[in-house]
DNA sequence: TATCATTCCTATCGTTCTCGTCGGAATGAT
DNA sequence: ATCATTCCGACGAGAACGATAGGAATGATA
């Protein structure tokens, strides 16, 4: 039960492209090094989010990384669908059982539990939006200085 | 982000454990047979549920295993955490950052996202106890008899 | 047209985690 | 004394994950 590198990778380079005022598209490379994340591998998630559609690509000289949407339809959940896949936290009956849950009351029990854990959390996560993720890094942001300013 | 086969085996021990009723302790064994689990992995399982107190062994024979505790206080989140140990979805700031976040607001503000994520999965998972588990268990059973009742 | 920066595609590698198996010691009722 | 049981630690196959790598396709620029 853990969040995988690529999700977090992803959030990282999805609030950059949002976040800082960059001109024009931003190379992998560059993400890499403002992020401080391995090249090769960002790569493989930029992939992630361009096939989800949450980002666009332009190849050649001069191109790179843009966001493809409104950020503030964006989620989160949005966000890990494209790099973890559906979530799905449990083995759904997989060719064991085909009613679901079959005999077993105390297994079907569990599936309901899970499903209202999963729908808990598909909507917590489509809480989430690019645009509230980077305000609320603007108002830290505003905070610290306030605080450190002369 | 998926539930282990551990905490799976473990509710549905558990819930066996008080739902089906049985006089005397449980043996691995009997348990394995009728969860249809194997037995030597579902020792391991019995150990650490034995480990946080929610059931309690007697060896040798005639031995076995049953509740160490009231099922209404037997939560999903106690069993969560005896099989997958505490909840911690990320790896927090293990050594690169003392400050948490550092310089990085966006960083912060991820973690805040997940602070919130563990929280309500915390809160959800406590909602549920194997009392309330067995509870909605047997009133499918009630339902599915009367469908199919002559 | 040649060059070069870039995305794109696919294969691989090493590590860690997970599920499951196993042998055998300790315990305790009969 | 016997036998059923819990208890303990080691091990192995396989999957998942993070990361690396080579090189093809593309497109702006000169």
């Amino acid at each position: 039960m853990k969040f995988s590198a690529r999700f977090e990778y992803a959030l990282l380079t999805l609030l950059h492209l949002k976040c800082e005022p960059d001109e024009g598209p931003v190379s992998g490379k560059a993400l890499a090094e403002s992020l401080k994340l391995p090249y090769r591998f960002l790569e493989q998630i930029l992939a992630d989010l361009k096939r989800s559609g949450l980002i666009r690509a332009a190849r050649g000289s001069q191109g790179g990384y843009r966001l493809n949407r409104d950020p503030a339809d964006i989620s989160v959940y949005d966000i890990y669908v494209a790099t973890e896949g559906q979530f799905q936290p449990w083995d759904c009956g997989a060719g064991d059982d085909k009613d679901g849950c079959g005999s077993d009351h105390n297994k079907c029990v569990i599936s309901a539990f899970y499903g209202d854990f999963r729908s808990t959390f598909i909507s917590l996560m489509k809480g989430y939006t690019l645009n509230t993720l980077c305000s609320a890094a603007q108002s830290l942001k505003r905070n610290q200085q306030a605080v450190t300013a002369p």
